[in-house]
RNA sequence: GGGCGAUUAGCUCAGUGGGAGAGCGCUUCCCUCACACGGAAGAGGCCACUGGUUCGAUACCAGUAUCGCCCACCA
């Protein structure tokens, strides 16, 4: 058999392309719902569809392969279900930037000419990031590819709303929502970032209508909202004010006077003065206080955040107040109300305060609270099985901790804002009748808006439908009028378990895939997203959508900083990949991602990690080496030690992988993975069997290339769902059966390998080897000369058991160590004898510097006790005999605690080694 | 303001009611025919602090400090 010549260097771009598409084209990733064996389903976290691959996806995605890769080797009927995120507001902002470049804009091209863009913008860059993903490795079944906007989910999301709508759990109303006054529309509230900053507490005083002698201090940390103050609320039983209640007080820079009213909810006695200005369109509490009081709203600012000067004028501002402020931004404004109060003298006090100022998740401008009319989902009764499946256990956050988060946040939920003033997205399925809403459209153009920024009127009556109606049901008109909203992108996201499996369809795949098998994903969108497929997964299937939650950290730059493109501190993965192989970013991540806890990435871990890629082509081709000959099964009985051991070692690797795996502990399962590949089978095994392949035509060599293919192919196996590529490339070269790894089964227990009694042996063999290198080191003996490596042993058996000694670890040594006797034993026997404490003994000749070694010890006990400690720990078997002055040795004897003299030393000369060392093993 | 997590070697992090560990980095020696992306040996830690439980605590409990994250309408 002619073995393939492998580099010295494994150079993962020479075999990654190759094997990427070579598993597409066999079509080992393609799922369909007749395979026999047990579902095992993952749908993907849809990245932007216009983004390209992160560190961040990298790691989700890596998790994500491992878990599919090795459920696949398991024999499960696998599918990994792929798309991307249309990504509204994200992707709007791109092609916006794009537009801006060329010197036009969204508006002047019109929402269909800008929609049509996008989708222009889509069909150029939504490979990207497929095509990254595949570089990867991810074994997503690529014929199923589903988009947020195709055809089939804009179907699903249209079924949903339509039958939210009707069962009342969708309705449209003027509420106050967050509002970007950058991106132009309304966000949700976890859509809000909200960031800690410096601001200031300013105490306003408000004279009573009839009686100005008396003043209700108010305070407030934006006095620009007071020109929209409706009223002024105090605690129902608060002595200070209850019977103020029903008296008016006269707004300061207007010509409004505003109730006093008793609040218990909104207010705190004690807190500040106990009296709290209402603004119920700029303030979420007081919209909700002003609602229980019946208060008027008075907007002050436009669709930008600049005040408006002609709601001002609605609200009875003075004149000269608006003159002063008129468009001016909010935070402009600012100072120069302050200025005006102070003028009027009612400004009490300003005092330094510290505020959480809300932001845009998407373009970090500061948000403003804004009175529109938009379309929310009553979440309450969609929350509350959701709530219950997860305390059931019937979906399982990993790691748990996570449990109670999200348990408090789905507890408190709020009505879900789900529209969105942008034009990339599902335009939402409701229209309004020109006619039937003729006051509603008497002052407005083609939009068929009555507000400002194209709001639809609140009081406008919505037909909502999956496609649109061919007349109003009501008066038979054609003129009706799409809702120019569109719906949230989290919307879409939500439905993604089913709708990307067919719904509202009955398909095989839906019947065979859901409830999916786990979803894997980070943190940051366990609201967003997770929280939200789990309504709508329980409201429309009927259950859950997976089983497993496994929430994987954040990936930080080494600094622990988040990587961000303007810190300069992004690791990018393509790069990583190009650098260091796929197989290498893979596991570096894998093994970095420990539950709970934000990982920090460095470039020195993945080099690591490309060096044990390395480590395991060099294996490979040592073995390859080998190979050129014939090999057999062996029978237990007949297996070496080392065999013996290292399928014990590996039988040890498969369990704790599997364990691992199963509990979502990729870190432990990739360190287990290093330790034995490197540490166990590498360092020892191969060490081991190194003396016996030397003679390959020995029935010793048959046998042991025998258990050298059997176990390194299976390690391979084990190996795989980490590293797909490498373990691809060599599999491929040893003697297999079967077209790919991809299929092959993954390892499993086998209870025949397993023997306690040999991995005992072997940590002694360890132990005593150690010691002779220690010993060696500690020494000072030059590398290239032998030591002679002497024991205790009377009888002929144990002389006999030093020889197999010799055998197995000579080269162990590195040609430096040798042992004598060179009779064969077994080595167990050695082992059991040096369990009986027989000591090893390291003979010292008369040219090493005994002295300057044994100064070390004095010298370092002198440093430290605890050092000299673990030294004589490692010398107590040590025996010193060489010629070193006789007090030397007298003062240090009985901290060395040399050899028992009850035993004796078998000595060697020189010479005598090197007939063993040529001798060898045989 | 509430909740959660972290604190272990220079760095990044595992870990367990009884011996303190890994990777990287560092020191010494070695380019020995799988691998210098390698081998051998080694240095380096009051396991944050303070109490408590225990025969025994790095681990369990309480508190403190520092850092981080999430949530939050206290004007």
């Amino acid at each position: 058999m002619s073995l393939p010549q492998l580099d010295k260097i494994y150079n993962p771009q020479q075999v990654e392309d190759r094997w990427s598409q070579f598993w597409i084209d066999k079509g080992y990733f393609h799922a369909t719902p007749a395979h026999p064996g047990q579902p095992y389903c993952i749908v993907i976290p849809p990245p932007n569809v216009t983004g390209s691959l992160h560190v961040g996806h990298a790691l989700n995605n890596s998790l994500q392969d491992i878990l599919i890769r090795w459920r696949r080797m398991q024999g499960r009927n696998v599918l990994w279900m792929p798309g991307t995120d249309h990504a509204g507001i994200a992707t709007q902002n791109v092609v916006e930037r794009q537009l801006l470049a060329e010197g036009t804009s969204r508006e002047a091209l019109g929402r269909e000419r800008f929609v049509e863009r996008v989708w222009q913008w889509k069909a150029q860059s939504g490979d990207t990031i497929i095509q990254q993903l595949k570089r990867l490795g991810a074994s997503c079944d690529w014929e199923r590819l589903r988009f947020t906007m195709d055809e089939g989910l804009s179907k699903a999301v249209r079924e949903v709303f339509v039958r939210l709508f009707e069962e009342g759990l969708i309705y449209r109303g003027e509420r106050l929502i967050n509002w970007c006054p950058r991106c132009l529309t309304a966000l949700s509230d976890i859509e809000v970032e909200h960031e800690e900053s410096k601001g200031k507490l300013y105490s306003i005083e408000y004279p009573l209508a009839d009686d100005p002698s008396i003043r209700l201090t108010v305070a407030t940390t934006r006095p620009e909202t007071m020109l929209g103050d409706s009223a002024v609320a105090v605690h129902p039983e608060d002595p200070r004010y209850r019977h103020l209640i029903g008296r008016k007080v006269a707004l300061p820079l207007t010509n409004r006077t505003i109730p006093i009213v008793g609040d218990s909810i909104l207010v705190d006695r004690e807190f500040g003065t106990g009296a709290v200005k209402v603004t119920p369109a700029h303030d979420f509490n007081d919209f909700e206080a002003g609602q229980r009081h019946n208060l008027l709203r008075f907007s002050l600012f436009n669709h930008e955040a600049l005040v408006d000067p002609s709601k001002l004028d609605v609200a009875g501002v003075d004149p000269d107040v608006i003159h002063t402020i008129r468009l001016l931004p909010v935070t402009k404004a600012r100072p120069k109300i302050e200025q005006m109060l102070r003028d009027n003298g009612v400004l009490a006090k300003v005092e330094d305060h510290k505020m959480a100022v809300g932001k845009c998740y998407r373009c970090k401008t500061v948000m403003e609270p804004f009175l529109s009319p938009q379309w929310f989902v009553r979440i309450q009764p969609l929350a509350e099985p959701a709530i219950k499946a997860v305390e059931e256990g019937r979906i399982r956050l990993i790691p748990e901790g996570w449990m109670n988060n999200y348990l408090g946040w789905m507890r408190n939920i709020k009505d879900w804002c789900i529209s969105r003033q942008i034009w990339w997205g599902h335009q939402i399925p409701a229209w309004y009748c020109r006619h039937c809403n003729q006051e509603e459209f008497k002052t407005t153009g083609s939009q068929g808006t009555t507000r400002e920024f194209g709001f639809v009127s609140p009081v406008a009556k919505p037909i909502v439908a999956t496609s649109r109606p061919a007349t109003c049901p009501n008066c038979r008109s054609a003129d009706l009028v799409q809702d120019p909203d569109v719906l949230d992108t989290w919307f879409s996201s939500a439905l993604w378990p089913f709708s990307t499996l067919g719904w509202p369809e009955q398909t095989p795949e839906l019947k065979t895939f859901y409830p999916t098998s786990a979803l894997v994903t980070g943190l940051d969108i366990l609201f967003f997203w997770v929280a939200r497929m789990i309504m709508m997964g329980l409201k429309f299937m009927g259950d859950v959508p997976f089983r497993d939650v496994y929430i994987h950290a954040l990936v930080r730059d080494a600094e622990g900083q988040k990587m961000s493109k303007s810190k300069g501190n992004v690791i990018d993965p393509l790069h990583v990949m190009e650098q260091y192989g796929t197989d290498a970013l893979r596991f570096t991540l894998a093994s970095m991602s420990s539950p709970g806890r934000d990982l920090r990435l460095a470039e020195e871990r993945i080099e690591g990690y490309r060096n044990f890629a390395n480590k395991i082509w060099n294996a490979a081709r040592f073995i390859l080496m080998h190979l050129d000959g014939e090999r057999e099964a062996v029978p237990p009985t007949q297996r070496s030690f080392a065999d013996r051991w290292i399928l014990s070692r590996l039988n040890a690797a498969i369990t704790t992988v599997a364990a691992e795996l199963e509990q979502y502990r990729f870190d432990r399962a990739a360190n287990t993975l290093y330790q034995f590949v490197w540490h166990e089978y590498c360092d020892w095994y191969l060490e081991l069997i190194k003396p016996v392949l030397q003679e390959p035509a020995s029935a010793e060599a048959r046998r042991a290339r025998g258990t050298l293919v059997e176990s390194f192919e299976t390690t391979l196996r084990l190996l795989h769902p980490f590293m797909p590529y490498i373990t691809e490339e060599i599999w491929h070269a040893l003697p297999h059966a079967g077209v790919s790894i991809v299929t092959q089964p993954f390892p499993t227990m086998q209870p025949a390998w397993e023997s306690k009694e040999t991995e005992a042996a072997f940590a002694l063999l360890e132990q005593c080897l150690t010691l002779l290198r220690t010993g060696r080191a500690l020494l000072n003996y030059a590398p290239g000369k032998l030591v002679p490596f002497l024991t205790s042993g009377t009888t002929e058996q144990d002389r006999a058991t030093l020889g197999a000694l010799r055998a197995h670890l000579a080269h162990l040594g590195k040609g430096a160590v040798q042992v004598s006797p060179a009779e064969e034993w077994p080595a167990e026997n050695l082992l059991r004898l040096a369990a009986e404490g027989m000591t090893i003994g390291l003979t010292v000749e008369e040219d090493v510097d005994v002295q300057k070694a044994l100064g070390r010890i004095v010298k370092q006990k002198e440093e430290g006790a605890k050092e000299v400690q673990r030294l004589e720990g490692k010398l107590q078997s040590v025996e010193f005999t060489a010629k070193a002055p006789a007090d030397v040795i007298a003062d240090h004897h009985d901290r060395l605690k040399t050899l028992r003299r009850d035993q004796a030393i078998l000595h060697s000369s020189e010479t005598q080694l090197r007939e063993i060392l040529h001798g060898r093993h045989t």
